[in-house]
DNA sequence: TTAGTGACTGCAT
DNA sequence: CATGCAGCCACTA
């Protein structure tokens, strides 16, 4: 796989979710990490916000907590439409809406961006 | 440049 | 299993 030359934090992190398979999911943290950045799930979870109000087209409702279910920490409205987004692309929620992340999980064998020492 | 913010996490209660 | 809480971090105003 050829990836970008992206820079910035924002911009891979952008990259890795549009990357994200049909039908899998990925944790906030685990693209943090992706992009080069342990640690920074949170401001994951930031750009994914943004990435809305910024009119990104990329599939944001693949990203969850590392708990296995939808963050609920945001507006009802949104978790709710990423339930059935995901669900519509055959993601299934046992009873406490958990996703079965051995079985849905993306775990991609290419590294993208190792860590960043500064930056 | 600085302080505030939050779709996060892991550990302790 | 459910809360609480203190780090953590890039982004913004």
């Amino acid at each position: 796989m050829t990836k970008p030359d992206l820079e910035t934090f924002s911009d891979r992190v952008y990259y890795i979710v549009s990357q994200v398979p049909f039908g899998h999911v990925v944790t906030y943290g685990q693209v943090a990490v992706m992009a080069g950045h342990a640690g920074a799930a949170r401001a994951v979870g930031n750009l994914m916000k943004n990435s809305i109000s910024a009119g990104l087209e990329i599939p944001w409702q693949r990203v969850i907590n590392a708990q296995a279910r939808i963050s609920f920490r945001g507006d009802m409205h949104r978790a709710d439409a990423q339930l059935a987004l995901l669900r519509q692309e055959g993601v299934e929620f046992n009873q406490a809406l958990k996703i079965d992340m051995d079985t849905f999980q993306w775990l991609p064998d290419d590294v993208f961006w190792e860590a960043d020492d500064h930056s």
